[in-house]
DNA sequence: GTCCAGGATTTTC
DNA sequence: GAAAATCATGGA
């Protein structure tokens, strides 16, 4: 895991390009479309998107490599490798699984899916506004959210402008009706609150890494619109405790269908159930199934 | 008009 | 305490 030098290493755009071996699978399209990332747009064979300040392009080359180009001259990659996980022993994460058939299923179909390493404040921001919206639909409002209120990111020449996720302090500065105009309807008072206490120093969001799962989890949750379904995304997606399982509409429609016969068992035994299941890494194992009924299984149950 | 979405919150037992 | 009802909004 690695990145190697460019093909012309004379050219004065030689930091701006390159490529990254992934010895194990990493199946880019998976992991973008997976619902745990919303800025990622599919362009000509490629994804473009923003990961913190900058403007970065992947595509899936063969033999398990990703072409990578930035706008910028990059020295430092490790931004990049720690957002694609590319430390993370995913065949070993797949061992500890339970061997059953909804499982087998779901990795046989898209075995290379990844859980990225998102930042915090995004993610959080993210997810208060995904909540009771359709994926498409939380794209789109982010989409505006970053067009109107985040930095300018650098382009390559000639290219559509792209934007940074909006800080928390430029958010906290923005009006509800602002924010609506994004359609993002009720959810704008939370943003609001959450960018205003994040901004203040009232919420430390970096420290929320320090703590063990459940103090984590409540501290998320003592923001209004955040819930145990947006904060377990948030310590999946952001702080990579990849033990926790999110639970939601999806979710639970794969559990009840595949686990329980399509019964309809209620939300509190079903989080009992994930507890104690799918081992350390049940978060991929989530992440996994949600994917899987959404995409590969026609998203339909008796 | 109806139904649904990577839910949260309030009310009620 | 947990289960049920209410809230909420844009798009298909």
């Amino acid at each position: 895991v690695g990145l190697r030098p460019p093909e012309r290493p004379a050219s004065s755009r030689e930091n701006r390009r390159g490529s990254i071996k992934v010895s194990d699978p990493f199946d880019l399209d998976a992991t973008l479309t997976s619902g745990q990332v919303f800025r990622w747009r599919p362009v000509a064979g490629a994804w473009e998107g923003v990961v913190g300040r900058r403007w970065v392009r992947l595509q899936p080359l063969p033999y398990g490599r990703l072409a990578v180009q930035t706008a910028e001259a990059v020295t430092d990659w490790s931004w990049l490798e720690d957002y694609l996980q590319l430390g993370v022993d995913l065949p070993g994460i797949l061992a500890t699984f339970p061997p059953d058939e909804p499982l087998r299923r779901a990795v046989s179909a898209c075995g290379g899916l990844r859980l990225l390493r998102q930042d915090p404040w995004e993610c959080l921001a993210s997810f208060i506004l995904s909540s009771t919206k359709q994926i498409v639909q939380i794209q789109a409002v982010i989409a505006q959210l970053c067009e109107r209120f985040g930095e300018p990111v650098i382009v390559p020449a000639g290219h559509a402008a792209a934007h940074a996720f909006p800080s928390p302090e430029r958010l906290a500065g923005v009006s509800e009706v602002e924010l609506r105009a994004c359609r993002m309807g009720f959810r704008a008072k939370y943003l609001r609150e959450a960018a205003w206490r994040v901004a203040s120093g009232e919420l430390d969001l970096a420290g929320v890494q320090r703590f063990p799962v459940p103090e984590a989890r409540e501290v998320l949750m003592r923001l209004p619109g955040v819930g145990r379904k947006i904060a377990d995304c948030v310590l999946l997606f952001a702080f990579g405790f990849s033990d926790v399982f999110p639970i939601d509409v999806w979710a639970a429609r794969a559990l009840r269908a595949f686990y329980y016969g399509g019964t309809p068992v209620p939300l509190r035994q079903l989080h009992e159930f994930v507890a104690s299941y799918f081992g350390p890494h049940a978060g991929y194992a989530q992440q996994y199934l949600f994917h899987y009924i959404r995409v590969h299984d026609g998203g339909l149950d008796p």
